[in-house]
DNA sequence: TTGTAGGCGTTATCAC
DNA sequence: GTGATAACGCCTACAA
């Protein structure tokens, strides 16, 4: 049977308060009553209950983490970034992965809920009104990641997605091209979808490139919707010299094709992609793309969290950390 | 202030012990009273605390899982099958990242067996005797994945390491390759350290092919360290014409540094890895590997781990899963 | 079938 | 300083 306070109370020989006023603290202990009751937990290897804490106290020490697809490259890092901090400050990671399904999402709230995490850090490819609804009663702390939800005022941790999209299409008209082609995510994407789109029609109007809309397709983020797209592309009768796509798998799928059509990267063809996850570094070519601080935003959505669980109010909520062209080998001059 | 079953009670005039059964279903209800019941928990939205729950049961529902990095492929997709099931059986993943660190790994196990968790799947890069000390006395159900811990018993869901790593190299040979060099795990690493290259050994002499140290290195599962291998090998007066490496992020980094040194792959060098994770088949070229089914791996292990939490008792503790030799670009016939 | 009472393992509020 | 004792929210004998 475990052993619980009331065994080291008895064998200590004070009161249950007594021991529990050692283990936390919260009140002084005469010097005797504190060495015996540690030399009983000591040799009983006594650990208190966080369940029975976790009654009385209100407090879990959990966080819920709730993202679409834990094996999405970009996810695991993000995740890796989130338990470094959570536990270094104690906390534990409940981690619910939606498929991408917005029914699944409600229902993995909801358990949240249930267990009572003390404070829940969420990612959705977009926000219904079940979500918004959700959010209506509850009342622990919560930050997004990626995702700006505008019916409240929720701690966000992104990058300035807007900017991202212009600099990586500047980089390529600076390099000479004009025909250059974006794979972007859907439209209710705010974050790949529109903000990206935007910095890239933005550039375009800024270095007077007309905005050509064959050269604008929809992704998945996987590789496979970068062949295809690319496929199409190569069709054009002026096709683009240059391509940009939202993330880094779906440039593979694109230098892929590419390749398979007799082309060079870069050569023929520039590519620059998203997000810097290993794989950009790895391919062959290597792929130029815009560097998200991807660990980093997990470490400060956090960190951001923890302060909140703390009692911190935090004022300003938008938090956009920087991201950076890292140029590579599947970019060069068009000539 | 959250409702609780003592209001329930109260505003369906009956008590508590009844509210409970119709919440469990534990005792026969009047039709009566389980119709106001549930008429006042649907207006309430009322949700047992599952916490409290806990406390008297003994269970909360969770499983623990403590695997070494999150952002490497291979466990992010074998997590994935993890959570699916878990979440399925309406249980909870609680998610502790050791960063290989086997410090970590005993204090995350302290953490796990503090929050109650009703099993374990543990996944370590090797076992060390505080790993065997804290399973003296924990007594959870527990199971292991790509690791047999010899002095316990639990339950492992691996594939057959010693055959896969014959059944790469056969391949090789077959393609008529007789320089044949491995680019193994450490040999504290019993499952990608000694198995497969035990099984790489037997294939060499099943054929009559000498087995020669020089064409053996030692990897860390990164790519980088697949590049630096390989630029040793080609310093060789004999250098091979083959590589086998025991995981696909390290056959990127082989292909890499072929390709630097004017060499093609698969026609000068072919070069086959291990796993099968999305990069192998968008790399250019694509990666011939050996699969293994890693979402189902996940997918088995937690299945067994319910089982067992549901009190079954699990006879055969080997479960070895089918690998497949999957064949892409990057091998090819030694002519 | 139903209700009362005790207990799960802590913490917190009192008196002393 | 210290020790009863009452919560925390739920389940489960035990009686009725």
């Amino acid at each position: 049977m475990k052993t619980t306070i009331k065994d080291i109370a008895k064998l200590a020989g004070v009161s249950k308060a007594s021991v529990s006023r050692v283990l936390n603290g919260s009140k002084p202990v005469s010097d005797d009553i504190k060495q015996r009751v540690l030399k009983v937990i000591e040799e009983t290897g006594y650990k208190p209950s966080s369940i029975a804490r976790s009654l009385v106290s209100k407090k879990t020490n959990l966080i819920g983490l709730l993202i679409p697809d834990i094996s999405n490259p970009f996810y695991s890092e993000l995740v890796k970034g989130m338990v470094e901090v959570a536990n270094k400050h104690d906390y534990n990671i409940l981690l619910l992965n939606s498929f991408h399904d917005p029914n699944k999402e409600i229902e993995f709230l909801e358990i949240l809920k249930d267990k009572q995490v003390d404070g829940l850090i969420f990612m959705t490819d977009n926000f219904t009104k079940e979500h918004i609804n959700f959010f209506k009663d509850y009342d622990k702390p919560t930050v997004t990641v990626n995702r700006k939800l505008k019916e409240y005022d929720f701690p966000n941790v992104d990058i300035d997605n807007f900017k991202a999209g212009f600099d990586a299409t500047k980089y390529l008209i600076e390099l000479g091209h004009k025909r250059i082609a974006i794979i972007r995510a859907p439209l209710s994407d705010e974050t790949a979808g529109v903000k990206r789109f935007e910095g890239y029609k933005k550039a375009l109007e800024k270095y007077n490139i007309p905005f050509d809309e064959n050269l604008v397709k929809e992704g998945d983020f996987k590789a496979k919707s970068g062949f295809i797209s690319t496929e199409e592309f190569l069709k054009l009768d002026n096709p683009p010299t240059a391509i940009f796509t939202v993330n880094d798998e779906m440039a593979c799928g694109v230098i892929k094709r590419v390749i398979k059509g007799k082309l060079k990267v870069p050569e023929d063809i520039s590519v620059i992609g998203f997000d810097d996850i290993p794989i950009a570094n790895n391919f062959i070519p290597s792929i130029t793309t815009i560097k998200q601080p991807i660990s980093e935003m997990g470490k400060k959505a956090t960190k951001i969290l923890y302060n909140m669980i703390k009692g911190e109010n935090i004022v300003n909520k938008d938090f956009l950390l920087p991201h950076k062209l890292v140029i590579r080998e599947s970019t060069s001059k068009k000539d």
